[in-house]
DNA sequence: AAGTTATCTGCAATCGTTTTTAGCGATGAG
DNA sequence: CTCATCGCTAAAAACGATTGCAGATAACTT
């Protein structure tokens, strides 16, 4: 057990407790070398816990997000822990797309962590309403809650990704284009379905509007909804899925349905992946630096936590491109020599 | 702020904070009703920490991987959230790869977390020395530290794991036989390599020491043994690769030198993933519950904490088996009907 | 040498709980 | 009528640190 206290260091010195703590803290102490040897022989290490209450922190930031076997968003906590440093640590909890558990989490959370960092389930809840007037810090990711959208946030420019998947298709002469997009009930599931189809509306393409089928960002999810849009008479022929799982769902779906990609369906999914260039064919995704992401709303968390959060609260977005492969039909026009992929992809995800 | 306390309840209902801390922890009380009213009216909630300080737990599990973006470690780090229920929480740490992160971190564990799940970096570490007579309670997965072998762990079947990919190797005709290991320092990465090399010695296939390769378990490690395998005479005809990260570097080695896979190299890579059978060709791979990994470590843990780490430690196993696709140049032997992969693949990853 | 600072020190209070101890009033038994 | 029992309660002592305050020591001034 890790029993020993303060008290026995000073004991075992001969001075008070306060003396320790002082010299813990980097004070000047007459026999400053005395006591760090007394510590040392001891093997003292300060409770934290006590430590903790004393000071009303904790050192732990909450980070919440729905899945980390989703890649994505275990690119955000990894940017996360490491824009946080030696100071804070991280907390982990998986909503699993559940809002009560969600819900229950962040209740949870009051009084444990000194901030956190958060990707909602839903735009319209009421989750955050009691933690915010009991000033815990939060800054959300990747999604806000709409009443709360005054607090700080690191988002992805969805719609841009939107508008750069229509432009390409309409560039390259689609017009049966679809599209599966996320939960409108959530940040990116609607920003990216408006900016793909409203940039559509400015380009002059007109799509059925069962063309664009609303899903849920799970695998399964994108597979149901690729084989609705399959059943349609004329099927389309562009598809831009809104998220990473629904693509996977998707091509699983056109595989089994023998469709062939990119000939006879192109696509472009959203969020890269070290495998994306080696599936057949390769993907073209709309792509972020979730590592970015997350590091910024880390940053942005400990500014608030350090500053107190009377500062103005602020709504940042990342940059967002398009990585065109294979999928999308169009390789010849882009592609970049094949020995160029490897460094960009290496670098850009985090080694283990 | 939080700061409503025991005590303000308390003089509000009239009552002493033991009588409210009382009626917290369940017992009977006078006037249980107003203390209940009290609380709800304050809107308090006990300080955590506070608690913490007193009876000594913090309710955290501290959960140290290399690194998260890996998608192995993160359905290890989700299976242990789940098994973990309602009592705890998990604090995540990478080390990602740095000896000295992970020792710092480790130190840094003590008195903040009730207990450990551990994947170590290397075999031979001192890293354990401090906290285990500590008795931090502590849990191996995946990986486990030489000198602290007698410790709880929940490993992979590692050597069955080589074994299987020996055998089908063998089985189909291969004789020119590679393998991209892991590093030798590594619980799996040596245990992978013998379970291949000793069963290719038991089923008498020779093959030249050049063609087993150590790597280092990243991408660009996998990408560089493959470079150096192909730049051998006679080339291997089969490989098997001892981590997934490692697969994903060689296929992108192969890529790049245009030799086809399965036509002139055969592959079976460890670990599955949700995209695998997407890549071209679809990937063989050893595979295992890593969920079910993370679940049994946590579960293992608790029954520790809870009982005291007097009973005598348990080293578990988890199963791996073989999922036979394209890679591995004999698909059409074993392939199910298409639909069949889909909702296994689903049932075995976990949602977003 | 005495006076004035400048340093360093120990005591005690504090953080917000839980838990032990002793006590109180009512009940029931002898 | 006394005494033990019961069911609850308040007061106080932890848990292990930090910190304000006042006093002690040391270090300069003159």
């Amino acid at each position: 057990m890790s029993n020993v206290t303060i008290s026995d260091v000073a004991k075992k010195v001969g001075v008070s407790e306060s003396t320790v703590s002082r010299f813990l803290s980097g004070y000047k102490v007459r026999n400053a070398d005395v006591i760090d040897q007394a510590i040392k022989e001891l093997d003292y290490r300060p409770n934290m816990v006590a430590r903790n209450l004393k000071s009303g922190k904790t050192g732990l930031i909450a980070v919440v997000v729905p899945d980390i076997t989703n890649p994505f968003f275990a690119s955000i906590v990894r940017g996360a822990e490491v824009a946080a440093g030696d100071e804070f640590m991280i907390q982990l909890i998986n909503t699993g797309d559940d809002l009560d558990k969600e819900s229950w989490a962040l209740r949870r959370m009051v009084g444990r962590v000194d901030g956190m960092i958060y990707v909602p389930l839903q735009e319209d809840s009421n989750a955050v309403d009691d933690l915010d007037n009991r000033s815990l810090p939060i800054v959300f990711v990747d999604r806000v809650i709409e009443k709360n959208k005054n607090l700080d946030s690191v988002l992805a420019d969805n719609f841009k990704g939107g508008e750069l998947a229509a432009r390409h298709f309409v560039e390259h002469g689609h017009s049966r284009i679809a599209h599966i997009g996320g939960p409108l009930s959530s940040t990116p599931g609607k920003a990216r379905v408006r900016g793909f189809t409203e940039t559509l509306k400015t380009l002059n393409v007109d799509i059925p509007s069962q063309f664009v089928v609303e899903s849920d960002f799970t695998t399964l999810g994108g597979y149901q909804a690729m084989m609705a849009l399959l059943a349609l008479e004329p099927r389309p022929t562009a598809l831009f899925v809104a998220n990473n799982l629904m693509t996977i769902g998707a091509l699983k779906a056109l595989k089994e349905k023998g469709i062939s990609v990119p000939q006879e369906m192109v696509i472009i999914g959203f969020d890269d992946h070290e495998l994306s260039d080696l599936v057949d064919p390769p993907l073209t995704v709309i792509s972020r630096d979730a590592h970015l992401q997350g590091a910024l709303a880390m940053q942005t968390l400990l500014e608030k936590i350090r500053r107190g959060n009377q500062f103005p609260p602020k709504q940042l977005k990342v940059d967002v491109n398009l990585v065109v492969r294979g999928s999308c039909g169009s390789t010849c026009r882009y592609r970049k020599s094949k020995t160029s992929e490897f460094p960009k992809t290496l670098s850009a995800s985090s080694r283990s």
